[in-house]
DNA sequence: AAAAGGGGCAACCGCTATATG
DNA sequence: ACATATAGCGGTTGCCCCTTT
């Protein structure tokens, strides 16, 4: 099905918007609302397509929206966000109250793409690359899954080689489900690892018996070094797939955010 | 002082997802 | 189940303004 674009009508005003135009969108939409926005312009006498209004509304005249710079805060919770889920800006911008995803979307290709490959050209110098496929493994006391409640603590952790060492990354969770820590075990010395080292996505057969176990990739950071260890979920039908037998969207999400973006602090885990 | 170049950002375009009849 | 309408998303464009030459 082929539709014409939705400005395409004569006489219909295209470009910058007035403060006048501003004016009578604000005032319509705080009377009336917008159920309906192609057919708000004509109610409100504006003569604009209503793609044009909606998006004037959400990236400019919402009352939440918070305008200036974006702080150091922000910018890391971009980041981070972006090497866990890609250009998925609306998912990117629910995460930072007022702020838009045309907006992210800007100061990404503004300010942060260049200051992270910045960053990682001077890492670049002293990192190593992975020459294995994580293994996901756990060990506790006698449950093989999450479904069943464990009287011991918990401890996740995925293994793999790399061009220097062995290494262990590890999270560990107490018995009530609560996450309590991450750990990094190598050979001395212990290396830097730059962002590629963690790129492999992982297959779907992996991620069916990931679920089967529940033995979830949940190994998130490492001390000091903020990066996640596998994008599984980066692809949204598999982020979907797991979802689905878990939790919904909403949840799944906020439980990787908590995971990747607030290590360190105590994260409950889903109940499955 | 004027022109050129580049960065930043608002807005548009085209596509997909979802809702509705 | 299908067709159509609408909302929403991400990529891209083009204008404005600032800096450099």
């Amino acid at each position: 099905m082929v539709r014409a674009p939705c400005c395409e009508k004569k006489g219909l005003k295209k470009g910058p918007w007035t403060q006048e135009e501003d004016e009578i969108l604000i005032s319509y939409i705080q009377k009336h609302g917008h159920s309906n926005w192609r057919a708000l312009p004509k109610h409100a006498g504006l003569l604009r397509c209503g793609k044009s209004c909606r998006l004037r509304w959400i990236n400019y005249l919402r009352p939440d929206i918070k305008r200036g710079n974006f702080t150091n805060e922000e910018e890391e919770i971009i980041i981070k966000m972006h090497e866990l889920l890609g250009n998925r800006w609306s998912v990117i911008a629910a995460k930072l109250p007022g702020r838009t995803d045309n907006e992210i979307k800007n100061v990404w290709h503004t300010h942060l793409k260049k200051k992270l490959l910045k960053t990682n050209s001077q890492q670049n110098s002293n990192t190593i690359k992975r020459v294995s496929k994580p293994k996901i493994n756990r060990t506790n006391s006698n449950s093989s899954t999450l479904t069943q409640s464990s009287s011991e603590p918990s401890n996740y952790f995925l293994e793999m080689e790399t061009t220097s060492s062995i290494c262990t990354f590890s999270s560990d969770f107490s018995s009530q489900g609560k996450f309590m820590d991450n750990n990094i075990n190598c050979e001395e010395p212990k290396p830097e690892i730059d962002e590629s080292f963690w790129s492999e996505t992982v297959t779907d057969d992996e991620i069916s018996s990931t679920m089967l176990t529940n033995s979830w990739t949940v190994s998130n950071e490492l001390p000091n070094q903020q990066y996640p260890v596998v994008e599984t979920f980066q692809n949204q039908e598999k982020y979907n797939g797991f979802s689905s037998n878990s939790f919904d969207d909403d949840d799944g999400m906020d439980f990787w955010y908590d995971l990747f973006i607030r290590s360190g602090e105590s994260t409950d885990l889903p109940e499955f």
